[in-house]
Formats: C-alpha cells, sequence, structure tokens
DNA sequence: CCTCGATCTGCATGCGCATTCAATGACGCC
DNA sequence: GGCGTCATTGAATGCGCATGCAGATCGAGG
C-alpha cells in the first residue's frame, strides 16, 4: 500500500489527502473521536461502553461520534476483547428447507443475544476445522455432522464452544441439542400399525448420521415388537435430498408386492415421494400412506398436507444458541444434552389400509 | 540471533501456566510458530503468504505450524491487512425460500473467491448501516431493498462495495444485478391475454420495491396495450409472503365476477395462492389460471408444476458475487447494472379460458 | 581480493480498540 | 488545615499479524 502513514503522530496530517480522487475515504477511528471531544482515545472506549465517565465527558464524546458517524471497528475490538461476537452455523446443504427454519430460529435468537452469524457449508474435517480455527468466531453450531466425525472432539480441544443441532455424535465431547427421533419413528411405526398397514416400505437417512439412524431403529424396533415385518424390497437408505426421495420412491413403488405405505426419514424426501407419486399417477393417500418427519413449514401447505412427525425446530435451534451463548460467555458447567420430545401430526397422506 | 523472545519479551514465560486445570487453551500464534521453527514471526507470515522465504525456512515453517496446528487468526490479520474476506449479505427473511436459492448461490461463488458470508437480517437503515459498517465486512449485498431507502447512497459514501441484488434502487448509487422484471411480466400478460382470459386479477407485490413496481407496470402496460383491462376488484397489493398471497387469493376469489386468472408477483405469492386454492375447492388451472414469478426449485415439482417467469437466480447470485469481489479488490470502474433476461416456463398451472 | 547486487531474514512498527496502572483533582472528615 | 477516599482521566501497553526497512549473507563479476 503505498499510503505511508505521515511521518510522526499516529494519525497525523496523511499527507495531502489526495487531489481529488474518490479514494476510498479514511475510516473513522476512536482517535478522530477522542480528538474532536477534546479527550484520549481510551476515554472514548469508555464513554461509548459504558465505563467510568462523568456525565458530561460522555455525552461529549457521543455528540463527536455522532459527528463523525463512528462506528468501532470490529476486528480492533475482536483482537482487545478475544471475541468476536459471531457464531458460525455449519450447515450441509444449504438447499435443504429444513435449515432454512434451522437458520432462521438460530440467527433470530443469537441476534438478541448480539451474535451474528456466519455460515459455513460442510467440508472435509480438516478443511472445516481449519476455518473454524482462524477465529473468525466465538462458537460453532454443527448440524450437518456424521456419526464419527472428529470434528466435536478437535473443536473441543481447540477450546471453540461447540453446539450440536438436531444431529449427534457418537461421542459425547460437547453440547447438543436433538430432538429425540427413536420416540419419534416409533410413533409413525405405530400409527402405521394401527391403520393396518402389513407391507411396509421405507426411505431411511445416512446410517452415518445420527437422525438416520435412530429414526431408522426406531421404525424398525417399533414394527417388530408389533410383529410387522417390513418389506425389505420397499425399503432405501438414501441422502437427505428431495430427488433421492422422488427416485427412491419410484424404486419402491417396483416392487411386487407393491408397499401400502412408506415411512420418510425426513420431510425433504417425503415430498420428494409425494412428488413422485404424483408423477407415477399414485394417489395418496389412496393407493399409497406417506408418513415424514421434521414438520417443516411447509409440510402443512395444503397442497402438501403431509402427516409427519414435528420436530419443534424453533425450540431447538433457539436452546441450541442459548446453550452456545452461555458457553461462549464462559459458563463452565457439565456437558448438556438437551432431548426436545417430538410430536406425530396427522394430516392427509396417511389412510387404513384399504381392503383388497 | 536472539531468536527466543528474551525474558521481558512479548511472549516470555506467562505465569505458572495454571496447575491443572483445563482451562481454554491459550491459542496457538504466530509467535509460538517462530519460535518452535527458529525464526522471526515475520519470516512465519512470510513463509505462510508466500512471501520471500528460502525453501528451507520455508518448509521448517511450515512444519512447526502444522505440528502445533496453527491457524492464523482472523482478527489479527483484519486489522493489518485493512480486509475480513468475509460479505455481508443482508435478507428481508429469511423464511422466503426465494432467498435459498439466492444465498446458496451466493455462498458458493464467493467461498470460491475465499469469501465467507455473514447474514444480516433487516432492520431500520440506521441500525443496519451501523451494523455494516462496524468493519467485520468487505462488501454487502443487498436483497430486500425499498426504493427510496438511503442505504446504497450511505454505504457508498463510507467506501463499503456494495452491490444490489434481484431488488435496485431509485438511485444508482451503486452496482445491481437485477432480472428485466418488466420485460417477464409483459411475458405474462400477453400469455393471459393469448390463453383468452379477459377477466384477470393480480397479486402485486410492495410497490415500494423495484421488482413490485416493475412486475405491476410491464402487467399494468402490456394488459393495456392489449385492450384489456384489469379487474380492479381482484387486484391486491401485499408483502412477499406466503400468507399474503394465501390470504389475498381468497378475497379475491370472492369478487364478482371472479377472475379467470390470477399473475402473482413471485412465486412465493403463488403457491400462497395455489394452497388457497386447493384450500377453497378451486381447481387450478381448470377453474383458475396461476401464473408466477421467480421460477424457484421448489415450483418445477410435480405436486406445484407452477407457471412462472423463469429468472437465472443462480446467474444473478454469481453476477452480484463477482462483482462485489471486483469492487473489493479494488477495481474502480464505472457503475455496472446487469441484467438478466427472464424467460416464460409454462407448466400446468395455466390454461385456456373456459367457455362459459 | 574487493565491490555490487540479489536474497533472505530480523527489527520495528502500525492496524483500532480495551484495559491496566498511575496521576490528578474534588470532596469530606477529623 | 491535613489527609484519606473516590471518581475521573490520561499514558502505556497488548491483542496477532503484515510489512517497510535495514542488516546480513552469498555469489558473481571486475
Amino acid at each position: 500500500m503505498a499510503q505511508s502513514p505521515a511521518p510522526g503522530g499516529r494519525r497525523a496530517a496523511k499527507g495531502k489527502a489526495g487531489g481529488s480522487a474518490p479514494q476510498r475515504a479514511r475510516p473513522v477511528t476512536s482517535y478522530d473521536v477522542a480528538a474532536l471531544a477534546g479527550v484520549a482515545q481510551p476515554t472514548v472506549s469508555r464513554a461509548l461502553r459504558g465505563g467510568s465517565v462523568s456525565e458530561e465527558t460522555r455525552s461529549r464524546v457521543l455528540a463527536a461520534a455522532e459527528r463523525l458517524g463512528y462506528v468501532p471497528r470490529d476486528a480492533g475490538r475482536s483482537l482487545a476483547t478475544q471475541r468476536t461476537h459471531r457464531i458460525g452455523l455449519v450447515v450441509a446443504d444449504l438447499r435443504n428447507f429444513f435449515y432454512l427454519g434451522v437458520l432462521t430460529a438460530f440467527e433470530q435468537r443469537l441476534a438478541e443475544a448480539g451474535f451474528q452469524v456466519t455460515l459455513f457449508r460442510e467440508a472435509d474435517d480438516a478443511t472445516l476445522l481449519a476455518r473454524l480455527s482462524s477465529g473468525g468466531i466465538d462458537g460453532v453450531a454443527l448440524t450437518s455432522l456424521t456419526l464419527h466425525s472428529s470434528l466435536p472432539r478437535e473443536l473441543r480441544e481447540r477450546g471453540i464452544p461447540t453446539v450440536l443441532l438436531n444431529r449427534e455424535s457418537a461421542h459425547p465431547d460437547v453440547d447438543a441439542c436433538v430432538s429425540d427421533n427413536i420416540r419419534g419413528s416409533r410413533m409413525v411405526a405405530e400409527r402405521l400399525v394401527e391403520l393396518g398397514h402389513r407391507r411396509i416400505g421405507a426411505i431411511f437417512g445416512p446410517a452415518e448420521t445420527s437422525t438416520g439412524r435412530d429414526r431408522a431403529r426406531g421404525f424398525r424396533d417399533a414394527l417388530a415388537e408389533a410383529g410387522v415385518a417390513l418389506h425389505p424390497a420397499a425399503c432405501r437408505e438414501v441422502p437427505y435430498t428431495h430427488e433421492a426421495g422422488h427416485s427412491a420412491l419410484v424404486e419402491i413403488l417396483g416392487a411386487s408386492p407393491a408397499p401400502t405405505a412408506v415411512f420418510c426419514a425426513n420431510d425433504v424426501l417425503a415430498i420428494g415421494a409425494l412428488n413422485a407419486a404424483k408423477a407415477r399417477g399414485v394417489d395418496v393417500p389412496r393407493d399409497l400412506t406417506v408418513i415424514g418427519y421434521d414438520d417443516m413449514d411447509m409440510s402443512s401447505w395444503e397442497i402438501i398436507d403431509l402427516t409427519t412427525v414435528h420436530q419443534d425446530i424453533d425450540t431447538m435451534a433457539r436452546t441450541a444458541a442459548e446453550l452456545l451463548v452461555s458457553r461462549v460467555e464462559g459458563a463452565d458447567e457439565d456437558l448438556r444434552r438437551v432431548v426436545v420430545p417430538p410430536r406425530l401430526v396427522i394430516r392427509s397422506t396417511d389412510a387404513p389400509v384399504r381392503a383388497g
């Protein structure tokens, strides 16, 4: 940069300020405010942060700050306080609507607590760890985590407050806020049995995720207890995407005998399945019962009206935000794991099995 | 060679390092790496940033950094370089699916360029300006902007690179990347006329947004040119939300005579309308034609299959990201305004008006 | 053998803010 | 009137990194 600070004083003259070029204006610093207010820089800091300053001085400083349009630079403050007031949110796929709800609730709660949210897309553990460690953030929420990722432990070792949101890890290294996926998926199984379904299929999520694992486990267990066998040819394990749900259902519809009901491990998959059913002219729920998991906002739309397991994302995200904030503020409590109870929401994509 | 920080040196002893408490570990700094590698701190900086350093030194530094798990602190770097490699994205409502596409494409392109995205929720201009000025970001993309907001000008005055994405301002203060909303909405009008509709309603967006204004203007103009009058009782101007679209359609359905077609200023409104139609037992497109604008991902789902104006969000977001990055890197070109052409996508929510 | 230039590296410093410490002054009390 | 107390403020410093500058080393050319 060819803008050598003027010889002498810290923020003095600054050369001839350029002839006329619409150069990016030198930003206002606390020194400028101090000069205008006739005080020392630290006094500006104190006046603005609520330190011990006389009323008269404070108002003079505030007036000067106002007049110059002074806004403290984050970088300086962060360097001095070792705090950024920024929280990282790691998500696998922003296109997954589920995360919209998460992001919204999470951001909202954090904004209230004076934090900003910075997004991190899923990447390999090493890359992600480096990005998260660069100190740009005070804490992290991981929403897309595989069971055996070493990320939570590594973050813990680096002293970066972390919370798992929605998915959890195989090892209890950090705080977590999750739904009771086993219980939720059991409810689905019970409902299907109750409706008389006996040829039941499923589109499960990835086994290496806690939601994928638990929702499969609860579902299978409950069915087994009811003496109903899963229809093997009508089961798939796929990634949590709309496309995967779509094509999995197409495949499943080809099983013989065709299943009368399909459990989808999340709503994104379920909606993909509904679309596939529509494409194939399969009437839901007359010909096929579809039940999802999550209860995203759109699942209650009239054109979808999906029977699903309600997961209180709002509460989960807010709780995660609060856990994180308390950690960032130095709480040294034991590991916490908050489990939010699920609830079956019956809408119009499920129906009793048809005789014959 | 005084290669170890002498006592009294910057990073010496540091007390007795505590007995055993699992205190948050003191983070590794470039001084630690320097000490381990037996060089001075600046050499570490140069080795890592590709400065002039001998191969032998570089590898020693890299090894030390690796061994300590060193990751440069963003705050320090930002303070020194006046650059954060972070871009702010201001969005009104994260629950609006439209922004998901924007966010995804935008984030992706920026990640490639080495930038992170920090979210800012819409707030009053003053608050937002303060947040954006705190220097945490190198540039801003505004997606939810009202026509007469002073934000673009103020950001410009503060020297913060800014780009308008999707919506634009009444004054050309900063770069913008938008769709040709007038042309797009004209296409809709022409289509409706072509299908024989003569009782046409509309759910417009807020007039104080450029998209709301232009999509209404183009639509009205084209209809007028075709000699077709808008059905006044079947027009509404509402915020861009699903709920607003839903209730607006319910109201419009009560107009008499009922319209045979409704143009919705964006897909979120259109889907709200589709849901309302479904709730009211109105068959789309048999009883009512609905056309939207945006062509969000979900608009092509089989259960929605909305006829709409395709807006290439991906291109728009990527272009905006590129504009922004070039500004941040110091490009001093003239104001740029990129207009992306829209395209009518005909699916299954529109149909010829029924005789009788 | 000396000089010059090219590399490489260390020293000193600044980025903007918060914070510790000491100095100053005001005030009250004996 | 002297002295202690408290409130207020300034001076000095550090946070972690990048960079201008100067010194050192080395090789080549004269």
